[in-house]
DNA sequence: CTCAAGATGTGAATATTTTAACAAGAGGTG
DNA sequence: CACCTCTTGTTAAAATATTCACATCTTGAG
């Protein structure tokens, strides 16, 4: 097996390694031991000569003639995604977004903890939502290093996106969740990725109008 | 310029579009009449080789030494995302995330209305959020029918996603954007796109802790 | 009208991602 | 133990996407 450091993983393959971590999970809380490359792709709907080759960057992770080992693989995926280490968010903009996201707090997911909130409206500071207390932005930066936060949501509206995430990048984060499309300048180490409902919608909506009884949208259902 | 129907427009292509068409909106109403594709780069962060390759398959929508006009290139993306026609929704799951939407409701894009909603839980049935009244989904197949409705929002958790799906597809709608992580069974003709945020999260994180001080997530700033 | 500056659209090169196909190896049965 | 079946990991091919670099065209100034 070759060590995890020289190896550079493809992003297509980062991007559905939460995908396989989640559905892991379930196939271990259901009782699997084993699962098949063709079995998976049946479930999660991605080939699998994708799954097998993505699975092979993080070296012999299967057997031949059986398969690979449920716990095994969430041992592997489960050390990628540093899943044992608390990762502390912070949620920026508590509005109905916001709130949403406040009281699901990826809860499936004990690893993943929105810890404190800020909004920029009076009327919002002070509220309990879920048992986070809406602050101050003023508040961010202090709280930020004594939480131990790493990353932030923002659900901002985009007119005061890339002012608040001047704040944020100020507070010492790296990495961004926004759910405002307009594109921010950000420092070259911080990472941020947009999440944005309108332009799914619409790509959804184009793929649908133009290209009814093609394949799949984001992968085929074949294998 | 060739005609539309011969084109065949590359998938990476087709998912820039709305991003694309949302900032020539913006453009627009601050007044500026052309672009060209280096501004344009800077702008939504996206190379301008790759701006003008996607613009051309759409036939030669600029003009050399001079840029391309903000606002003929709308009218061309326009009639790609046939905007001019509303698109109809329906929201299934009316809970914290679905009232965040409704609320929301793409208010700035005129051409996509949730128009109704639906739950399955007694006490949501009957309540009026911005406007748009929550339906016992035992409503849906007569609603889409007589209201026009081509696509579907769900919010509703995995654990009964599937079987929400099956009555979405039974009432006749074909594109579904499904904030539910868990992949369902669909008949091929229906277009289903994930909205995952733990995902998308966690990839995130996994970018920021293992590529710092590495190029972009989504697109490169250079250019 | 002429010319310099500057931007497009696109062939060609490169990079990335997906897919097919199969040799090699493991498992389980008799 | 021998053998048949099955599945992996990977090599090679194909498909898709990005990027470079420039011939060509347009503009706008003089």
């Amino acid at each position: 097996m070759k060590t995890e450091e020289e190896i550079k993983i493809p992003n297509a393959t980062a991007k559905r390694i939460p995908l396989y971590y989640r559905y892991l999970k379930t196939l271990q809380e259901s009782g699997v031991e084993r699962i098949k490359s063709k079995e998976f792709s049946q479930l999660i709907q991605v080939p699998s000569a994708t799954i097998r080759r993505d699975f092979s960057h993080f070296g012999e992770l299967g057997r031949s003639g059986y398969g690979y080992d449920v716990s095994y693989l969430i041992e592997v995926f489960s050390n990628i995604l540093n899943t044992k280490v608390e990762k502390r968010i912070a949620l920026v903009g508590a509005g109905n977004l916001g709130k949403a996201l406040l009281n699901n707090n990826f809860r499936r997911n004990e690893n993943l903890n929105i810890v404190c909130a800020f909004d920029a409206n009076p009327e919002m500071i002070g509220q309990k939502i879920n048992g986070v207390t809406v602050r101050p932005m003023s508040d961010m930066k202090e709280l930020v290093r004594k939480e131990g936060i790493t990353t932030a949501i923002s659900t901002v509206p985009s007119s005061h996106s890339q002012e608040v995430v001047d704040q944020i990048v100020d507070s010492g984060i790296t990495a961004i969740l926004n759910f405002a499309p307009g594109r921010v300048k950000v420092p070259e180490q911080v990472k941020i990725q947009y999440i944005d409902l309108t332009t799914e919608l619409q790509t959804l909506i184009y793929m649908d109008e133009n290209f009814t009884s093609r394949k799949h949208f984001n992968f085929s259902n074949q294998d």
